[in-house]
This record gives C-alpha cells, structure tokens and sequence, in this order.
RNA sequence: GGGGGUGUAGCUCAGUUGGUUAGAGCACCUGCCUGUCACGCAGGGGGCCGAGGGUUCGAGUCCCUUCACUCCCGCCA
C-alpha cells in the first residue's frame, strides 16, 4: 500500500465501488449536518466527497479539521444513489466513507478563502500566490499554459528546429528598452545586462551554422507594466531560420498558430490563411498597426472631400489649408439610434483628448442629404463622392476627424473599437489573425526631431541592395512583420540584414558611427563578416498566446509567480536592500537619500 | 513622470444630507441538525473606517497631504 494515496481525486468512479483507497489532499469545503459530515477533498487532479456520520468516533475530530488542512484519509468507495450523483465533478458518481484520517499539514486561519469564484486584491493575491494558484481558475490556467509550451516545444521539434539556450548575463544593448543591469564582481565598475531578447544570439546561431533554432526565452525589459505585460521579465517562442524568405516564416507560424488554437481552443479562427496588411494600409483603415480583424468598422481618408468649392465646413476646411487631414469612420444602418448615442460617442472622444468627432447620418428622399449637426455643410454630389469613398449607403453614420495625421490615427483607431463596442459588433467567439508587414526601416523621432530605426535595426531593407536609396531613407521599407490577433501584437519579427557593409551605413542614418557599431554590437557585426547566411525569424509571446486560449485580460491570470504593477514581488519581497558586504564586493555605493 | 479608479471585520462588500453603540455574507468559535454538494438554523468573538493633518458641537462621510493596489498615457528597437 502506498503511504499517502493509491489514488488521486479526480479518478475514482462506479469502477472503483467496494475498494478501499487512500486520499490526500486539502480540504475544499465542508458540510455540517451535525451527526452527518460531507467533506470535499481536492488535490491537482479534482475533488472528491468524503462522507462520514457520528457512528465513527472520530467524528468530532474531523468536524473540527479547518478549511485548507491537508489530510490522508483512508475510506471505501460507494456508489451515490442517482438523486445524490453531482454532475458537475468527476468523482460525482462515487463518494468515499471516511473509516480513518491524519492530518499532514496543518494550516493557520486563511488570509483568503480558496474555495470561492469570488475576486479578491491583488495584493492578497500575489502575497499569498501559492494559496491563489491552488483555486480552480487560475490553476487550471497555469496547467494550460505548460501545456501550450509542451505543444509547441514537439510541434516545432517535430519540423526539425533545434532548441538551444542562450546567456542570462549578456551585455547592454543601446536601441530598445531600458535594461536590467548586474554588476560584475569580478570586473569593477561593469555591468552586465539580462536580455531584452536573444536576438544578437539567435542571428549568431545562424551564422554558426544551426540552420533553425527556437527557445521558450525568457525576455526582460525594465518598463512600465500594463495589464498585458509583465513588468521585468516574459517569454517569447524565439525562433530564427536559415536560407528563408519572409513567406517561409509566415508557413511555420501559420501551422503552428493554427494547430495551436485548435488544440486548445472551441473559437473560430477567422481567416486560416492570415491576411498580410501593409502597415501603410493598416494606418489609413485601422489607424493601428494592431488591428482587430473581428471589427468590422473601416476608416477612409476624405481629406480631399474638404477642397472642394460645393463643402462649406469651414473649420475643417481652413484645417486642411494648413495641412490637417480628415478620416472618417462609419458605422451601418444607425439611423435610427438617437441623438444621445452620437453625442455620447463626440463627448467621449474629447474626453480621450482629442477635439471630438463629427457625424451626419445619410438620409434620401427626393435627394441624397445629411442628417446631424454637420450635415448641412455637404451638397449632395459631395455626400455622393464621400458615400463611394466610404462604402457606405443610406441610414449608415459617418464619423469624422479633422487633424494632424497621427492625431486623427490614434482616434479613430480607438473609436473604432469604442463604437464597435457599443454597437456591439466584436463577435467574441472569434480568432483574428494577421500579418503587418512592409514596416518603414526608418521614422523621425517625435521630440528629437531625428531619423531612428522604427522597429528592429537588423532588419534587411526591401528592394535591390545596390539600388536602395538611401538618400531618402524615410522612404525604405523593411523586411518587417508583425503578427497580430484580436487587436492585440503577439510578436515582431524580421528578415535580418546579414551584410554587414549595408548594416553600417544604416546604422550610419541612425546616428552610430562605425566605431559605434563595432562596438555594442561587437559579437553580430563580427560574425556577419565571416559568411553569414540570410537568415530571418520571429518571436511570439508566450504569455499573450496563453490570454487569448484561456481569455484572460490580465497577464497575470496566465503568470504563476507575477510581480505587481510597481515590479515588486510581494511573496518573495523582491527587490530587497543587500548587505554592506555585498555592495563591497561589487564595487557599488548607494547615494544616501534615495 | 502624468491622469483615472479603489481602500470600512481575516476575505468580499453596504453604509442615505455630516448626527445615537459602523452593518451583511463568507471564514473563525459555540450549540442544533443524517443526504449535502456555495447545506440549513440559532448565538458569539472580531473594526485606528489605509495613514497624517484640517473644518465642525459632532467626520467612515467634507477639505488638504500622503501611502498602497489597480487601469491608462508616456515608455515597451
């Protein structure tokens, strides 16, 4: 007989009847009824009902057992009569008869209750995380994320990519995020720095010959958290190929994304072959570069709608003089929704900042016209042109906002999803996914005025390598792609620049001499000029992956040991004060009143 | 760094216009109850109303400061 279980409590059923077994678990919920005691037993795998009455002297003994105590019992399997059967567990046709129990840990009053669907604070939460975890949710959360990476470690070993560590400890890097640093005892004043991602690392890989790598890799970037983003550390599929082409990437993660959802997930998936959408394309239609595909509600540029003589709205008119563009968002079929719904909608954009959004609504009776506060302006052959430029038809609503390119972008982007909301047009049984792809390689950086990279300064710039023009930089588009699903980025990755003559002179328009190049980015510059292959690659998020299967909000429903929004870790009490001792022997002082 | 929300019993929350001794459910303790599965019933203990200051005859409630948690902006190649 083993010593603690002979079986778990999520197996025993019908089959079992008759048998004597052993359970140990934590006592999930009890039920007095004074000479008849139900208690339910958890462990990893389910629950199981114990039943014992007062005949058993140790009756009051177990009546007195706190909530969450770990026990063994010892107790025979019997069949419940079909009324008493529970159907919402999986040892509900069975119940066990307590004939003997011993206590294996004891617990002290609970600073949360576990049993409960209820929601608690964070703070409760993360400081007593190993209590958290043991609730069924986020359990069975945890348990599908390892799932996931099981899955996707076999399916990606199963098309013959190998799977390779790569440095904890590496070096800082200028471009990106801030980075975590950790002095060196043994070279005073250094530092190294945790990676932000393996990427100088995987190119290498490449380059020594490996042909396709992948990782689970952990990623740490020292920035502000969001709800779906981890302060300090996450995990990327990192993943890098040799000889291929930006479609050849596309093939791997198409596969596997599809494979992936379907295993572990009932939603539809909306376009199994993912549709690639320029990020020019992505900006006029979406206002975003992470559109949701599962909103149907487009955005048009009729900036040119407002030169015209026979359009007399003149604040948007004089914008456009000076350089103002107006886009327009529609929603269908809307006449009938009332004032208060578009005034609603105006309100809420300036309170996002934003100087609100006009609206008229097509009506027709003899002529075609515009209904609303604004409709006045339009002539019919206008609303004619705006009605082809749209694609919209009578009884539909146009948004309209006037302003600086970007301005108009960031609004219309998250009105769309706002209306959409309200109209409630996002059918939430849905996977959208797809690609962005043509990044510009180069952006001017809003408050220095300068040229800086967009997106990864080792993609490889599309076109001719001995034809690109490089006097305009800000025209090149780059071998740079991002997947997105539901609106929200799950990876960025790039065809790299694997020569390193092309390299430096981008860097140049970047700002970074050679000498500058040669120096941070010692150990890819390097091997790049010893045959490197043309090599490309991508790094999905792992934890955002998990979001969407188990369609959680917040990344640390997915996360086991998360850290809290100020990037403390209030159960281990990380980051903690070190001794004198160890700040010596790491050459570090601390600045007193900090 | 900036903006919003929240903070009352171990936990989740209610608390009216500023007015007696601050309530409920769960948990905990006592008692009753042999078919519950969020069991039920009766009783009990448990409160620096996040902290500090102010206004007032009187503050959980109004004002100021501050702290914690959270969401967002900035940031995240």
């Amino acid at each position: 007989m083993k010593r603690y279980r002979t079986h778990t409590c999520g197996e025993l059923n019908r089959s079992h009847k008759k048998k004597q077994i052993t359970l140990s678990g934590w006592i999930n919920k009890k039920r007095d009824h004074g000479n008849l005691l139900f208690v339910d037993l958890r462990d990893n795998y389910g629950i199981t009902q114990c039943v014992i009455d007062k005949s058993n002297e140790i009756f009051k003994q177990i009546e007195k057992i706190p909530l969450e105590t770990v026990v063994k019992l010892i107790g025979v399997v019997v069949e419940r009569s079909k009324e008493t059967v529970n159907k919402n567990i999986s040892t509900g046709e069975i119940e066990v008869k307590i004939l003997n129990i011993d206590i294996l840990g004891e617990t002290k009053e609970l600073p949360m209750p576990v049993f409960s669907d209820q929601e608690y604070s964070e703070e409760i939460r993360l400081k007593y995380r190993f209590l958290d975890l043991r609730r069924k949710k986020i359990h069975q959360n945890i348990i599908l994320r390892s799932k996931v990476i099981s899955f996707i470690r076999n399916e990606m070993q199963k098309v013959g990519f190998l799977e390779f560590q790569t440095p904890i400890l590496t070096s800082s890097s200028p471009e990106g995020a801030r980075d975590f640093l950790v002095p060196s005892r043994l070279n005073p004043g250094k530092f190294y720095a945790l990676p932000q991602a393996p990427q100088q690392f995987k190119q290498l890989i490449m380059v020594s010959g490996f042909d396709k790598y992948f990782q689970i890799a952990p990623c740490f970037r020292d920035e502000d958290a969001r709800a779906d983003r981890s302060p300090g550390e996450f995990y990327q599929l990192d993943l890098e190929m040799s000889f291929v082409e930006q479609e050849d990437i596309f093939d791997v993660i198409e596969t596997l994304f599809l494979k992936l959802f379907k295993k572990f997930s009932n939603k539809k998936i909306l376009h199994e072959k993912f549709p690639r959408i320029s990020f020019e394309d992505a900006m006029l239609k979406y206002g975003s570069d992470k559109p949701d595909l599962r909103n149907p509600l487009e955005i048009s540029d009729l900036t040119s709608i407002f030169e015209r003589e026979d359009v007399k709205f003149d604040i948007f008119k004089k914008l456009v003089k000076n350089g103002s563009i107006v886009r327009s968002l529609t929603t269908k079929n809307t006449k009938d929704k009332p004032r208060s719904f578009f005034d609603g909608i105006d309100k809420w954009a300036k309170e996002q900042g934003s100087s609100g959004l006009a609206y008229f609504t097509l009506e027709k009776e003899d002529k075609v016209s515009a209904k609303g506060p604004v409709g006045k302006f339009f002539s019919e052959n206008s609303l004619l042109e705006i009605m082809k430029i749209t694609k919209s038809s009578i009884g539909d609503t146009v948004f309209l906002s006037c302003g600086k390119k970007n301005d108009v972008e960031k609004i219309l982007s998250i009105a769309r999803n706002k209306i959409a909301e309200d109209l409630d047009l996002i059918d939430n049984d849905t996977f959208s996914f797809c690609w962005i792809i043509d990044y510009p390689m180069f952006e001017i950086d809003e408050i220095t005025k300068k040229i800086k990279f967009s997106h990864n300064p080792f993609s490889m710039p599309q076109g001719e390598l001995d034809k690109l023009d490089l006097i305009n930089p800000l025209n090149l588009k780059a071998y740079q792609y991002d997947i997105v699903c539901n609106g929200i980025e799950l990876s960025s990755g790039a065809i790299r620049n694997h020569v390193p003559e092309l390299m430096y002179k981008l860097f140049e328009i970047a700002g970074y001499s050679k000498n500058d190049v040669d120096s941070k980015f010692s150990g890819m510059i390097n091997a790049l000029s010893y045959g490197a292959p043309p090599h490309g690659g991508i790094a999905p998020g792992i934890d955002r992956i998990v979001m969407l299967l188990a369609n959680e909000k917040n990344i640390r429903e997915v996360t086991m040991f998360p850290m809290n929004q100020n990037a403390q870790d209030l159960m281990m009490n990380a980051p903690s004060k070190v001794s004198d001792e160890q700040l010596k022997e790491l050459n570090l002082n601390i600045k007193k009143n900090s």
